[in-house]
DNA sequence: TACCCGGTAAACACAC
DNA sequence: GGTGTGTTTACCGGGT
């Protein structure tokens, strides 16, 4: 595998996702001048209008997260609430970074990892011997159950899903004996993290309740997770074997290496289009991070989801930026001031950026929670 | 040594 | 009654 166009500098404070280098596009569509990275546009618009921008909407949304963040442990619905809304606020990048879990379908567990020397980044993929299916996980239960979770579409899960995602990923539990499903319920009883919903009755399938992620313990579940993989990744050299480990039982959920990850995220980073479509249709753009070189502050990460763009009709004849009228979002990134310059000239600050995510996010919720309102929870 | 945390086992109650 | 789910308690081992 060829992952030579991704590659940084060992020393550069790259972004990281679970401890590795976040893949940086060097496409040439993407081009980038000191202080400011140009962005093609995708041919998923926005819209600009008055009322997602409005201060009011921007000041519910921050009050809304604020008031979440301060509860010591959360109700299902505030659960669901917060969730979304949370994920927004404080870890923007997890987001990106939990990305793995749903753009591989097989995600590829972790295993106790053998010493091994560790090859060069750069080193071609021969076989090794793999460490046998029975080698246990190094991950707690808090994190194989946090990770099944956040590999839900719906970001919560009945027990017994639960259990389907831990034995399909993590093959060491096939053949354990059943404590471990104990345990599972154990931790999702016992532990803060994760909190319990009342199914709705009306399609009541299946035993028990579904279970989610308190958005509080969000955080600190992904520190815990990145943690463990990340000292395990570097007592291993098969974070550097995602072609091998793929369609295996054993590996990391590592993506930032993987050819998988950097075609997905350069696809989104190059998709070039007018930008005078809207469309409703929820879609991501992930405003890469220039390269390290230009700012310490690396491990933003910008995401738009579900964000309408109305191009801004521009009447005046005025000096433009040559790559202005190209379909690319220029993110003019510096240490202290960040902001996006869409086409048209229109220029958002992140923090606007950021606001318009949340009131995205928080519709979603809002909508889920009157999906779940007949629960009587 | 004490404490914390995670894992495991067991018992029990409850719902389906 | 069997099974699955949820809760609680207790114990143990490792790490700090």
């Amino acid at each position: 595998m060829a992952n030579t166009s991704h590659t940084l500098p060992p020393s550069s404070p790259c972004p990281t996702i679970f401890g590795g280098p976040l893949p940086f596009s060097s496409s040439p569509q993407q081009s980038s001048t000191k202080g400011r990275v140009s962005l093609p546009l995708s041919p998923i618009s926005f819209s600009l209008s008055p009322t997602t921008l409005s201060p009011a909407t921007a000041e519910s949304v921050h009050s809304s997260s604020s008031s979440s963040s301060s509860l010591s442990h959360c109700t299902a619905s505030q659960c669901l609430q917060g969730q979304s809304i949370s994920e927004n606020i404080s870890d923007q990048n997890d987001l990106t970074c939990l990305s793995w879990l749903h753009q591989r379908g097989n995600l590829l567990p972790l295993q106790p990892l053998a010493k091994m020397t560790p090859l060069p980044q750069q080193e071609s993929f021969t076989l090794t011997p793999l460490p046998p299916a029975s080698s246990k996980p190094p991950y707690s239960f808090s994190s194989l159950i946090f990770m099944a979770i956040e590999d839900s579409s719906e970001k919560r899960l009945p027990v017994k899903d639960i259990y389907e995602w831990i034995l399909n990923n993590f093959p060491y539990y096939r053949t354990a004996t059943g404590g471990w499903r104990n345990s599972v319920r154990h931790n999702l009883s016992l532990s803060k993290s994760f909190c319990r919903i009342q199914r709705d009755k009306s399609q009541s399938v299946g035993k028990g309740s579904l279970w989610c992620v308190c958005p509080e313990y969000r955080q600190a579940l992904l520190e815990v997770l990145r943690k463990t993989h990340s000292y395990h990744s570097t007592n291993s050299n098969l974070i550097n074997k995602p072609a091998l480990l793929e369609g295996t039982d054993y590996g990391v959920p590592e993506v930032c290496n993987s050819m998988e990850m950097s075609d997905t995220l350069s696809h989104t980073l190059l998709l070039s289009a007018p930008s005078s479509q809207i469309l409703t249709t929820k879609h991501q753009i992930f405003a890469e991070n220039p390269p390290c070189l230009l700012t310490p502050d690396h491990e933003e990460i910008v995401t738009m989801e579900s964000v309408e763009y109305q191009q801004k009709e521009v009447s005046e004849v005025m000096e433009k930026d040559p790559l202005s009228d190209s379909g690319y979002i220029e993110l003019h990134y510096y240490p202290s001031h960040q902001y996006l310059v869409l086409p048209g000239d229109t220029e958002l600050d992140l923090e606007t950026v950021e606001i318009l995510q949340l009131d995205a996010e928080a519709q979603e919720a809002a909508g889920s929670l009157l999906d779940l309102a007949g629960g009587g929870y």
